[in-house]
DNA sequence: CGGAGTTTTGATCCTCGTCAATCCGCGTGG
DNA sequence: CCACGCGGATTGACGAGGATCAAAACTCCG
């Protein structure tokens, strides 16, 4: 655990290497996963006094943590930083909005299509294939989704049976036609 | 229609005055209600040349439209302004994630709940009591809030039995019983 | 092997969506 | 002044998608 939800919001940090996700909870434990980090992300921008969520490294990571008080003398010094974070900001409020519109509007086909491909987006800027790892397990993405575990389950089996994607050892899919994946995210 | 989905983002905006929808669309149709703006508000900060929803105003409404290209030179002008939009922005966000935790984990009921509190608090902070105005339709709360206009009415309905709330001529409510429904915004 | 945690699969239930009818408020025009 | 029509709201009957509950199968390590 990096920090929780509530915590008084004295650093924020940025991911060197490894996995972060954030979540909100509901007071009888409901989880809504509200965003997965990779390394070159910022987490603790947004506040106001508190984190606004709890953010926890799926694995072994390392970060970079600034105190709050110092970053306000850095942006300071680094003309064009504030700049730049504005800008990260920005992306995460449109990336929101997208999750919006998956939360309240997708099926768990879609859903899941669009995490998928996501996910494949992400790994290719790094030089890949249709080849991506999962570095979560099904809870998290269930709780990412607004789906149950068992939902994401048999949504991957069907994607399975239906020829669109393929299991590979390691928590590794291989998107085999996402050209339908693709249409399934669309949502039509 | 202010700007739509895709338009290139030419201008940003402040609401004067009224009131205006901001949604996302699938190419189905369904859409997705990403937040209702009030006087003071910004609309077209976050962007990546393209806007990423459309904006309508729900009534009459007065905007204050900057050119994107004089919008850099304001900036260098006022220094503090970007700050304050910064702060804006992370508002934005940590509103946009309450959002994500609405639609991907709580109930109808819930969301109703937690739609009408936000309302009210809206409205007390421009001094008003338990009563509240809803300048959009049912289609447009059931878009916000990831449900259908029946799902809508028919909850209402049931607060109106269950004595949590009345109805008001006008399209006003009036919150009969704030602590059940504070109750059921938090989810449980 | 053994055993805990995770994933998959199955059976059943229930919330909410869908389809359809009716109602209500309101403006228009005969 | 009242009949009509229209958009929005409500209500009802029904069905489906996904949740819940329960059990089996797989993974990974010790």
């Amino acid at each position: 655990v990096i920090f929780r939800e509530g915590d008084p919001a004295g650093f924020l940090f940025n991911l060197v290497a490894g996995a972060v996700r954030i979540h909100k909870l509901l007071p009888d434990g409901r989880r809504q996963i509200v965003g997965f980090l990779v390394a070159g992300d910022f987490l603790g921008l947004a506040y106001n006094d508190t984190y606004g969520y709890t953010a926890e490294a799926i694995g072994p990571a390392r970060l970079c943590r600034v105190r709050r008080t110092e970053y306000e003398g850095l942006l300071a010094e680094l003309p064009g930083l504030e700049k730049r974070l504005f800008t990260v900001e920005s992306n995460e409020l449109t990336v929101a909005q997208d999750q919006m519109l998956l939360l309240g509007r997708k099926t768990a086909k879609e859903k899941l299509a669009t995490f998928l491909m996501q996910l494949a987006e992400r790994a290719s800027r790094h030089g890949g294939d249709g080849m991506l790892e999962l570095p979560m397990v099904r809870a998290d993405i269930a709780d990412y989704l607004g789906l149950t575990v068992e939902t994401v389950s048999r949504t991957i089996s069907q994607f399975k049976r239906d020829g669109l994607i393929r299991l590979l050892p390691d928590n590794r899919v291989q998107l085999t036609r996402r050209d339908v994946l693709d249409h399934l995210r669309a949502g039509d």
